[in-house]
DNA sequence: GTGTACATGTAACGGGTTACATGATTGC
DNA sequence: GCAATCATGTAACCCGTTACATGTACAC
């Protein structure tokens, strides 16, 4: 049985559905598309395929290369689907909360000099926009593209999340550093 | 040495700097108003504080009672103090990434039927109404009772942060169950 | 007398990262 | 020749949660 709690396995099940087969291909996906929700690494994705496998929710086909380690297919089987289906419809439990360096390090900054907490801001605000680009630049490729593409309309509902998000973090971010240079 | 990687330990030594000193008080502080950005649980208080202990970033004034576990209170050192500095002052390494399962069911919802989204979309909604309005009280409650606290300019910051970032994730809500209701 | 707040702590477990091991192919 | 990309996998480790253990004091 997968655990209900760990959504790890049910995104990996969730490729598999997509279209991605390979521990390799899973990874490319989801750094560069889930990577504002989600992230993984290959410490988890592999021994995930395994048992996933294991325990039927998906199937392997082995292509033996010589030289090579063998190339491993995993297809979700209906077993897979079924349980990914339920989870797809289980309501969510709860808000995710974040952990921020950026918010706890201004947190506690009474008794430091104001314009470390103005350059914390600044380098974040960077990273933002950065981020904000490359969403806009995905958004763009999905629209031109991948119209055909079924899923195409859920991708972009999460990459208006992002943007949205971003957006909204970047105005904090300048409304923050003009607070602060006024009251030193 | 504490690792530079784990900002748990910092947390709490800024706060005994703070000015709260026994694990349970930490842990009510930050379940009460660092909640938005930072979690621990007592698993990780106790045993961290025993280590910053240990190793001079605090000293501990035990007061034995009887028929009661040791009341223990922690106060941090000059040790301690310097090492917070310096770490407040450290350059914010990279953004944080939200897991968040609700993104992730709709990431895969193409199958699923549109209420069942829209469904998610609202009760993600009114929680965070709920979250939204928590912080506002908090707000107003450090506006009114602790305007004298030094470091309340601060807390603030971070909670115009959750507003800020609640807010524009109702938007998004509201904003995508109507593109959903349209495509149906 | 029951529940809640005060108060400290540990052990087992689970989830996830990092470092390592291995090797082919392709483009500069 | 070197770096990047393709490709699979494991072991050690770290961080954090949960469940458990223990007990007082106070309000309803």
């Amino acid at each position: 049985m997968l655990a209900k709690e760990n959504h790890t396995q049910y995104a990996i099940l969730g490729l598999l559905k997509t279209g991605f087969h390979t521990g390799y291909s899973i990874k490319q996906m989801i750094d560069g598309s889930l990577n504002h929700f989600w992230k993984i690494s290959y410490g988890q994705i592999y021994p995930s395929l395994k048992r996933l496998e294991e325990e039927g929710y998906a199937a392997v086909k082995v292509t033996p290369q010589e030289s090579k380690p063998d190339k491993k297919e995993y297809f979700i089987t209906p077993k897979g689907e079924q349980i990914l289906k339920k989870w797809l419809q289980q309501p969510i439990q709860e808000l995710p909360i974040e952990k921020n360096e950026l918010l706890l390090k201004l947190f506690f900054s009474r008794n430091q000099d104001i314009n470390t907490s103005i350059q914390h801001l600044d380098t974040y605000q960077e990273k933002l926009i950065t981020r904000y680009n490359t969403y806009e630049g995905i958004k763009e490729m999905i629209n031109t593209q991948l119209m055909e593409e079924e899923d195409a309309p859920f991708w972009i509902i999460t990459l208006d999340y992002g943007l949205c998000m971003t957006q909204a973090e970047i105005d904090w971010c300048k409304d923050t550093k003009k607070k602060l240079v006024k009251e030193e």
